[in-house]
DNA sequence: CTCCCAACCGAACGATCGTTAGTCTCGGAT
DNA sequence: ATCCGAGACTAACGATCGTTCGGTTGGGAG
């Protein structure tokens, strides 16, 4: 893919995640590429097209970010890496995350289906995490794990609207998994 | 306001959360009532009205399920009370709690600001529960009471995402609270 | 030096956008 | 019986939408 093109992708992540797919139109894609608008079609077919693509992106991000979570170690250790993973994912790509998250459902057809069906397996990857914790005895043997990975994902995936680059998403992680495993109330190993 | 003008503003909201705010046409509501374009105008000055007025039926609808949480009581059960009342809200008004969430950014002026002023001032009532939680000892004295009423914000604020009409919200919110308050690890109070 | 081709221009396409204007209908109040 | 006004109609407005197309440009490969 040529530079250019890679140019128009990054300006279609910033454009849709700040005035929305439909709030962007091709002339304020071609202002940011100061170009005609007409131009754009050298390098792509479409506008969908772009959304496609940094939706893709956003996709391949999440779940390279979960593959770098270790297989071994506590699953107490392994949450909160993927808690991580995903904070620094969407504060070093917050356009691309936006898309991801919020922008998404204006994609069609086929393309709307396949990326429907990768955030599912993504969730899942997220909630086995919970599961195994459960199955394991890291968690406690109550713990319903399809309830306990709606709570991790949302604050996850709410953290788009207030993320900014920059932010110590480590450390913001770190306290979100504290406050997931020993709760708010007490202490779990009392001192 | 008449009965036709509220028939407007519902298929409005229901519009604006399935297709969003620009992705929804003046023929597309005109459509939904039955009713040529121009004969819209009969009822509203602009298409942005509409946007502004689901918008504010979601503020209010939300404070006043905030206004609900008793003034006494242990923190704990306001908590519980204030999740309940935020989850009701979002099954019981999907459409409304939607736009609240997600189309406002397309409101513009004015109006905006307002709206982003009654947004932040239901986030400072939400967080002055953990803070007074934490200063009456209800919960954790090392407690960070932004970071605590960030989860608990971003659960509730991601739910329009996944919550049906006629979900059983209260028994939801007690489950996001109890893994809230007492974590997924231990129990708080061993047996 | 010549050729090529990616990139862009300029102009236009038909479609659709939100909005306006003038007219008509009709049920209820005077 | 008359009037009124809410509500809907049709038609059209200028603006903007995403996209197409033939022509121009300029720098690198042969």
């Amino acid at each position: 893919m040529s530079a250019r093109r890679t140019e128009l992708t990054r300006a279609a992540a910033r454009l849709f995640a700040e005035k929305g797919y439909h709030g962007t139109s091709t002339a304020d894609l071609a202002e940011a590429l100061g170009v005609q608008k007409g131009s754009l079609y050298a390098h792509i077919e479409s506008k969908a097209d772009l959304l496609w693509e940094v939706a893709r992106e956003g996709s391949e991000a999440f779940h390279a970010a979960l593959d770098s979570v270790p297989e071994e170690g506590s699953v107490v250790e392994r949450i909160r890496a993927a808690l991580r993973a995903h904070l620094r994912v969407v504060a070093e790509q917050l356009d691309v995350a936006t898309v991801f998250t919020r922008e998404w459902r204006y994609l069609e057809g086929e393309r709307r289906e396949r990326f429907v069906a990768e955030r599912r397996r993504y969730e899942e990857r997220f909630r086995a995490l919970f599961r195994e914790g459960r199955d394991r005895g890291d968690l406690r043997s109550d713990l319903d794990d399809a309830t306990a990975a709606l709570l991790a994902l949302s604050a996850v995936n709410w953290a788009y609207t207030w993320l900014r680059a920059g932010s110590q998403t480590d450390e913001l992680a770190d306290r979100f998994t504290a406050l997931l495993l020993d709760g708010m109330r007490g202490y779990a190993t009392p001192p």
